[in-house]
DNA sequence: TTGCAATTGATAATCAATCTCAATAGATTG
DNA sequence: CAATCTATTGAGATTGATTATCAATTGCAA
């Protein structure tokens, strides 16, 4: 009955659980690409193609956050639900899940300041994480 | 005599120049697609390569400004020369610049708090302009 | 169990960006 | 001005990530 919201039945399949559970178990942000061969090197069968609409419904529902860098999107399964940002390490990919009001207020300010309507923002910050820098000296 | 620093003799060529100049034309962000085939219904024979460089180099002397969005570079002839951040237009691409140094501040604090070496971080509010609003009614 | 549409996955297609390398053309020197 | 040296160019090949295709599969509801 209802032309504008097809119900979106979406169907429980054990390669969307283990795209979810693979994103769990880590806690840094990781692409669609390395999610992959890790799942085939635990000896899954699953697809390349089938990892990236996982990934896709996963930031679409809001379970997963996502973020591009350097050319290639990067996930993460998202613990605090609400809106937040990232603290990322370069090299190892580590994540810290950061929050700032202020930072929220101003990016909203901002945007009324000039007209704007509907305003999003990307506010993400890299760097080296303490342990990835020792490895590095 | 400095190994490190090789000089970089830079020689300026008709194609560099009619990069930076499509450019500063612009006052929104454009990719070097969109650059290359400005360049090419205007008659000019330029590479897609040597547009790519070009913009990279302008890029890295601070000349440009530089964002990723939806998996594609964009860049923007930069206005000010300081470090700042945008407020871009999803429609029609429009930038402002804007700078904050709270926020500046409240990045550099975050790191260093978790240990993080090195941060950069990206900032950029994404919005739908008055006029395009408007347009868009 | 049956029927059907959502889902999968191997592979082809796409798209941005980079690399290759021979030809070209700034800059410098005589 | 001419010769020389080398940075730069550009057409096309290549890489790498992501998306599209489509026949085979499989949840799931009746």
């Amino acid at each position: 009955m209802n032309a504008i919201e097809p119900a979106a039945a979406k169907r429980r399949t054990w390669q969307r659980d283990a795209v979810r559970d693979a994103l769990l178990e880590r806690d840094g942000f990781v692409s669609a690409q390395m999610l992959h061969s890790a799942l085939r090197d635990a000896g899954s069968t699953i697809g390349l193609a089938t990892v990236y609409r996982a990934l896709a419904d996963l930031a679409a529902d809001g379970a997963a956050d996502h973020l591009q860098h350097d050319g290639e999107s990067l996930y993460r399964a998202c613990g605090s639900s609400g809106h937040h940002h990232h603290l990322i390490c370069r090299s190892c990919g580590r994540a810290v899940e950061i929050s700032a009001d202020a930072v929220e207020a101003w990016a909203r300010a901002v945007a009324a300041e000039h007209g704007f309507r509907d305003a999003e923002h990307v506010v993400d910050v890299f760097g080296t994480c303490a342990d990835c820098a020792r490895a590095a000296d």
